[in-house]
DNA sequence: TTGAAAGCGCTAACAC
DNA sequence: GTGTTAGCGCTTTCAA
């Protein structure tokens, strides 16, 4: 259907190196890139990235395999990631695995098999099982979001730094004097959920407070743990003077669960929550919370890999960003 | 690097038509099967999809080109849509291209180059002009949300049917005595906006109401834009009694903005949203809303592009969705 | 600077 | 059922 090099050929009488060697930036006699450029937009000739691919062994394609496409902490990232991967022609090719370690495996093999040349991967699998197969195709990974501690320096990262995000937060609140702290968690087993709960009991500890596990809970990173989490905390005797939620989506539930309860914030409670400082400016323009950001995490991704694709002997980073606390109205001395 | 279908020749003994028709599912000999299957997993054998599709021509690849990756209206649709295509086996890549109409001309030709098998695009520009590559090229293109005028026939498209959900909202509103109805509307010159518009005047019309141009406001489909269509709404006079707004991002924009002036809903205004039913559910409970089924939307996309797919002549068609309207206590008689 | 020719890994005649 | 072979559209020696 589509013309080929060989049409170009026969249009132009030079022969397939030449022209080539013009799709490639090489140099050509001034006539006869006239008479090529002649001959392309006559036979509208676009150059076949799959043959491309397969002589060259490049596909010029990362595969990102991600838990979940409707969520935009994670598209944000994605979008950023894209960009600078598609201007340097690299296409993107995505697979939301519905946070399921099965499909997150099938979609790796996916991957290796239209032979990406490297591999981003928000992972669901903690143990990182998945990514063995495309360890041994030897092509490069980048981890984002979270790490697997058992591939360490066999793959690169971008990550924010937990820990130092949650206990910032948290000690924000014991140097205002409060001392008991509700926190609200992810999934126990995710990456990013236990540097949190780490974080927040450094803070404990170096207040020399006694961390006290019914003031903890796993809300599963969903807007209706979050509200549950609140509604749970909010029987405890004594009460809480302060809370930590440490996702967006939680931090949301948790603030319509308050709210109904005629929680007033900060007078009956001090609050911090997590994540996109421009939705919440709306909606609750007060609230004290942790910023990630995801333009970055998505920026340094894009860049990392490129690198990694382009120095192919490169050795495996690790990118640790740093949060941002924004400081609302939502904390107050106890 | 990785094995090839030589290798496995070489290994098994067999040739190479045998073990091309074994892993297209043709039928061989037993101890052949075995002895191949021996092989693949000794050398780690997976088939390489480039060289097949340099092969056959087809890439059994799409190209998803949207105007926002993180937008979860789209991204919700994207999922679903994700998720029949790799079972099929088909990869998507996908371009965010900002709403800016020259990245997704490019994004077209990105796309056309890497081969994709068919495209699938959230329009950006309303004339289509982006378009005419592939359509010259002779693959499969499928509209989303939003139709264009100039390529009936010539393309497929999955759309909801804007006109009637808007019309059924504002007939709502009339049959219950309102006549002086806000609207808030998206950019004017989106497919969406205009339907959705011609609704609310079809319903007006229908009942004797004269359509006030002062009534309706631009608010680009943002959170700010209905923030401020309503403020701008309120100063009227006289007052409205009724607002629909035909977004998510805007409705959540028109309740923050009515909250904050002190507007009681339904007891001074009634208002009926659009979009997003689960998560208005657990922020504002007793509203109305019209609901686009996202789902839906991307399962259609899907199913009706691997139809054009596996139907090389098959007719282009337009499926239109139906909205459902959520009841809530947002809306009163007047 | 240019051209001829080989080959990337696969599929699909075709002959056996 | 199986093997041989040509060729998809490109890049890349190598020689001219």
């Amino acid at each position: 259907m589509a013309s080929t090099l060989k049409d170009l050929a026969r249009e132009t009488g030079l022969g397939l190196a030449t022209l080539s060697k013009y799709f490639n930036g090489g140099s050509v006699r001034e006539k006869n890139r006239v008479l090529i450029e002649a001959a392309v937009s006559k036979l509208h000739y676009t150059p076949n990235e799959v043959a491309r691919s397969l002589k060259t062994q490049h596909s010029r394609a990362v595969g990102v395999i991600i838990p979940e496409l409707s969520n935009t902490f994670i598209t944000s990232i994605i979008s950023a990631m894209e960009d600078l991967l598609r201007q340097q022609n690299y296409a993107v090719i995505v697979s939301d695995c519905r946070s399921d370690p099965a499909r997150e495996k099938e979609a790796v093999q996916f991957m290796l098999n239209r032979r990406v040349d490297g591999l981003i991967n928000m992972p669901t699998d903690p143990t990182g099982a998945h990514l063995q197969p495309a360890l041994n195709a030897g092509i490069p990974i980048l981890l984002i979001d979270r790490l697997i501690s058992s591939l360490m320096n066999r793959v690169s990262a971008v990550v924010i730094d937990n820990v130092q995000a949650s206990e910032q937060a948290v000690r924000k609140l014991t140097a205002l004097g409060h001392r008991r702290i509700g926190l609200i968690l992810g999934s126990p087993n995710l990456y990013t959920t236990q540097c949190r709960l780490a974080g927040y009991l450094n803070a404990l500890l170096g207040s020399g407070i006694e961390p006290d596990d019914s003031c903890i809970r796993y809300g599963d990173y969903t807007m209706e743990g979050g509200y549950q989490a609140v509604q749970s905390l909010l029987q405890l005797e004594p009460r809480l003077t302060a809370l930590f939620v440490t996702n967006f989506e939680m931090t949301l539930g948790a603030m319509l669960a308050l709210q109904r309860s005629g929680i007033r914030i900060p007078e009956d409670l001090s609050v911090i929550g997590f994540d996109k400082l421009e939705l919440f400016g709306p909606i609750f323009p007060d609230l004290t919370l942790i910023h990630q950001p995801q333009q970055s995490i998505g920026r340094e991704s894009a860049a990392l890999m490129l690198n990694l694709l382009s120095n192919p002997g490169a050795a495996h980073r690790i990118v640790t960003l740093s949060t941002e606390l924004s400081e609302g109205r939502s904390v107050r001395p106890l």
